[in-house]
Formats: C-alpha cells, structure tokens, sequence
DNA sequence: CATTTTTGCGCAAACGTTTGCACAATTTCA
DNA sequence: TGAAATTGTGCAAACGTTTGCGCAAAAATG
C-alpha cells in the first residue's frame, strides 16, 4: 500500500488538513511547520494520491486530445504527434495527464466524447483540428464544456478558444517569396477547404496576389480531391495546360513532394520552371529532391501553448476565450530560389 | 451538478449498492430489478464518475504511453502515432483513458514515470521502445511496476510482457526476397544496435545469409550513426568500394529514402544496380521515386495489442508474462523488383 | 410444517483527499 | 491589563463510488 497523506502527518506530527495544506503553500500555514511536514513527506516519498485529490477537488486534471475523424494517411503528416507531443510534456510539467481520443468518423468520436466529458474523465478537449460544420466541435459547443481548438474557429468565434499560425499571414509571405523571385504566375493547390487552415492559406495567397497587383486566375486556384490519384490528374492538367503557372504554393509538404514528382515527369525543371512552396516544414520537406521551401509552423508550440490556455481555462473558469497566435517562420531550400 | 448514482437510486427505488451491481451485471441483483435500473440510468443519462469508482476501487483505469526520449526526427516516423492511435482506440473502447509522457532526455522520463506511478496516476505504462540499458525501462521492472514493451524485451526476458514483430523473421524475409531475385552482394544498413528491433533486422539478414549459403561480409554490415551528414558519409563509401554490393536491406524507410538520393547522385540505377527492401511501409515508401518495398510492421495493430495486453494484466494481476507477435508482411514495390 | 438453504437487496464503512468552520494561542491595540 | 484582532492548526464533513457483511423473504429440503 502506497505511502497516504496520514502517514505523512503522523510522522510529522500534525493533522491531514495540514499537509494537505503544505502540498498547496497554502498561507495559513507557518513556513515552520511546512518545513517539518515537507521533511516528512521527502522522508516517506510522499505523492498525492490522484484520484483521491480529484474526487475531493470535483476535477480530473485530465485533457482529451481529439484527433481528426480520417484515413490513416492523414497521420502521417508529422504535424499531430509533434502537438501531442507539445501537450503532453506541458501537462507532465503541470501535473496534468491526458488522453488521446480517436476514431473512424465523427460519430464514433462524438460517442467517446459524450461517455468522457460526462463521467468526468476530462475536464476539457483540445481538439487537432478545425473544420466547418462538424458535429464534434458543434456538440462540445452547444453543451458548453469546455475545449479549444487547434486552428481556427469557423463560427461562435469570439465564444470559443482556438490556438492558431496566422495561416493567412503565412501564405501571403509564402506567396510574396515568390512574387520577390520575379513569379507572376502563381497557383495555388489546396486541400479540403472546410479545413480552416487550407481555406485561410488560400485567402492569403489571394491577398498577397491583389495587394501585388497581380489579376487572380481561378484556374490557378485548386481544391484538391482527396484521393491521390484524381490529386496527380488535376495537377497534370495544371502543369501541362497553355498557360502554365510558374510557380506554386502548397498547402503541405506531402502534397508538394507529390508536386515535384509530376514536375519531373513532365521534365519541368524546379525552381526554373515550376518554384514551389509548401507548409509545415516536416522531414519530407529535407529529404525531397529538390529540398522543399516550406513554412514551419511550429506545431510543437502550438501543442504547448493549447495545454497552457487549457490548463489555464480549467483552473479559472471565468476567464474570456481568447485566441492564441503562434508565430511561423519560412524556411527557404532549393525549391523556391535559383541562389541557393 | 452532473447526476450520481444517488439519483438514479432514487428514481429506481432502490439503494446505490444496487445500481453499483447493476452497473458491473453483479449475478445477485435479479434480472427485474436490473431492468427497472437500467430504465433509470437512462432517463437520467447516468455515467458512473470517473474519479470515484477509481478511488473506491484502487486503480486508475489509465495507461501510460511512454515515447522515447530523442532528437525531433524520431517523431517523424509515423510509426509512433500509429501506435499511439491503436493504444487510444482500444482505450476508448474499454473505458480506459492513456497519457502519453515525453522527455527529451532518459532523465526527464524517469522524473516523470516516478510521480505518475507514486500517485497512482496509472495502472502501468506502455513503452513504445525497447534498448538496452534504458534507465526507464530498468526502473520499472526493478520497482516491480506493470509495464508492456513494444518491442523485443532485452533482459528479463521471461519476466517482462511485450509486443513485437518477428523482427528476425522478417529481416530474413526481406533478405531471402532478395537472394531470389539472384542477389549475392547483399548489405545491412542499421541504426543504432542497442535499439533491439535493429539489432534482430541485423541478425535476421545475417540468418538469411548463412542458411543460403552466403558468406558474412562485415563491411556490408553497417550500423549508422545518428547524425545524417555521417550517415551519408558511410553510405557513399560503401556505395563506392570496389565490392559495392547489388542489394540492401535497410531498417527504416527514411533511411531508404536518403539511400535512394545518393544511388541517384552517384548514377546507380534502382533497382538494376541497387535493389532495396526496407521496413515501416510509411507514406515516404509509397512517395518515393521508385517507390519501396517495404515490410509493413503493423504499428496500429501493435498499440492495439499492447493495449489489450496491459489492460487483461491490470485486470488479472497474476497472469504471466506473455508475449505477442504481430504478423508483418513484405510489400514488393519498384525497389527490389524489375518485374513491376 | 419446521428447518435449512438460497436469493436479493440494503447498510455502512471504506478509498485518500480537500476545505469550511471552529477554536486555542498569540499578538495587537487602547 | 483586558478586549479585540490575528495567526495557526485540527475536526469532520464532504466528494461518488465499491463491496463485505447482514438480514429479511422466498425457496428448497426432510
């Protein structure tokens, strides 16, 4: 049987409230004693017991991960274990624990949620992901539990929590990379674009273009479907068309090295025909041939600073949802410029 | 305030106790009571509270999922969330929630399994590697703490629980695959040996060699080291020498993939001059030009597993110490093949 | 029909904390 | 020097379950 809070205070002398009372600094408590009921504890290897501490506190200092509802390929994208991997260390820092959830489709995920959120074994989600209309995020919005999102918020935008890049921001730097290389003909190729971040990088592409002067080529702006096979087809018929673009920015790395691919297929020389940029700046964007110009997005800090305004939520319940900008940077390789 | 087991107590008509057994389908509550129960908990939509069934019960029902503590590029192995997602998945199923703990050094891992396991934050921890010597790993078994390895256990063989591929099986395989294609000059490429799943490839390839008649070539054998400008460096030699082999079989896709850049720099054709098998069958080995063959390890099936495995030993404290293997299986691509 | 066995349920004590309140001891103030 | 304010600590009731044990009522047995 693991060492209780009454045997720290039998041998230190006092009563449970007291140690209890140590373990929080509390005021009341005289620094003397403290340091009588701190030896103890250091004596006998002291923890608190979680759940006890829970029960009686009415939390679970407990954190769902939720990740997107999707095909297996999806996670390859490095982007999801770095954020669980910068939630997760925030959370062993604050002696917080967390909890992945994850499934096949929205459903399956919501029925988790539900279960989860009431038997208490969280006190919040922080959701991997943002996207218009999706039942999970509506669900946790209209029982007004608490989470927040990582990416940006399609509606009740000043109600909810979201930790987000500036993606419009960030595309319009990515883009004006490459007005700065002499390219007036640029596209863009996309995802899914109910996916906040890839509607937002398209927005930025588009500003960047007219606050450039440059006129927008809808054919030049693309929503890719989701397969890899119509992917490979709508971006033949891109490159191979009159009026081929000259260079093009991309939503994600593994998007962009299927990009290049094609390009050398098609005997197009990268950056002398086709400059490409791309987002996340994960090991593919290394490894590629050429190596990719990607936008870093920090995904590890945006894990970090979701658990922080998470934690930070739980143990103020008042506090306003606020919105947290996590800054990038680009990262220039031989896929965007001729100097390097 | 959420609704407890008094509530539906109440509005059932009977005490809590009975609504406790109903919960767990306890033999001595009859079948008519249990209804009426049943019918009340779901009026209320009732889920028993985490924190305090934990408590009265002595557990925690959560598992912790500890990843090795490395450079950022280990993340990129998807590897790891697939097993992350496979552990999670069948959490969620089982009521279960998982913690993932991170560090960047072995040190900061132990600090942190230290508190999880006084605290009684989990049941046991799911270890998503195996190495010799590791710190973590030898506190637990010497702490007598419930853990499972994903991977081959080092010492304590019979003692410890774990989930593994037949990493020696399967190195054969690939090797073997090779040998038919006529190969002779075949080579390992390895990370670090004291990781146990490359120190089996190794021997796996070596056994494949010897039952085929083939003599060892030891400078064929490598074991490369961390930093990728070094790792280049070998591989070039090797690629260089007068005795440069027809075949490789590499430990990882990302390795592979770096492998494929330099053949192409030094204007060896794959798979005409150089054939390659590697393992993980991630994205990067269907993206690479020409795509991998790859064995495919299973990682979602090995959190699974692993998963099942920890919560039956939670469950039933004195089973023994089994161990699983996941099948894998070779998928042949452009690398090792001329036929395709 | 009396006795024993079985069945079905409730009582109440845990589980290990937290925290409002009471209260003694000490200090401050007039 | 006595009253009031402050300080430091302990008591005991929560928190929402689980579970050993006891005890009626019902069923089985002789």
């Amino acid at each position: 049987m693991a060492v209780t809070i009454k045997d720290v205070a039998q041998l230190a002398g006092v009563s449970p409230s007291t140690v209890s009372r140590t373990c929080k600094d509390h005021p009341s408590i005289s620094e003397e004693t403290k340091e009588k009921v701190r030896q103890a504890m250091q004596k006998l290897g002291y923890e608190p017991n979680f759940q006890a501490s829970n029960l009686a506190s009415q939390n679970s200092r407990t954190i769902g991960i939720v990740l997107p509802p999707s095909a297996r390929e999806t996670y390859e994208n490095s982007f999801y274990l770095e954020a669980i991997r910068g939630i997760s260390s925030f959370c062993n820092q604050k002696q917080y624990i967390n909890t992945v959830v994850t499934g096949n489709t929205e459903e399956e995920l919501l029925s988790v949620i539900k279960t989860m959120s009431r038997s208490g074994q969280v006190d919040g989600f922080i959701v991997l992901y943002s996207k218009q209309d999706d039942i999970v995020i509506n669900h946790l919005y209209n029982e007004g539990f608490l989470y927040v999102l990582i990416g940006k918020a399609y509606q009740n935008i000043n109600q909810t929590i979201y930790i987000d890049n500036d993606n419009i921001l960030a595309a319009q730097e990515a883009t004006e990379h490459l007005i700065k290389q002499g390219h007036k003909k640029i596209a863009y190729l996309g995802g899914d674009n109910s996916l906040m971040f890839s509607a937002d990088r398209r927005a930025g592409y588009q500003l960047a273009l007219t606050m450039n002067g440059i006129a927008i080529n809808p054919n030049y702006c693309q929503e890719l479907p989701f397969k890899k096979k119509d992917q490979i087809k709508a971006i033949n018929q891109l490159l191979s068309s009159d009026d081929r673009p000259t260079a093009i920015v991309v939503c994600d790395d593994i998007l962009a090295f299927t990009l290049e691919d094609i390009c050398e297929e098609l005997k197009l020389s990268i950056p002398k025909d086709i400059a490409i940029v791309s987002f996340n700046n994960s090991l593919i964007a290394k490894l590629a041939t050429p190596k990719l110009t990607s936008i870093d997005v920090n995904s590890y800090q945006l894990g970090i600073e979701a658990a922080s305004q998470m934690i930070n939520h739980i143990e103020n319940p008042n506090l306003m949802a606020t919105k947290i900008i996590v800054p990038h940077h680009l990262v220039v390789r031989e896929s965007s410029s001729l100097d390097r």
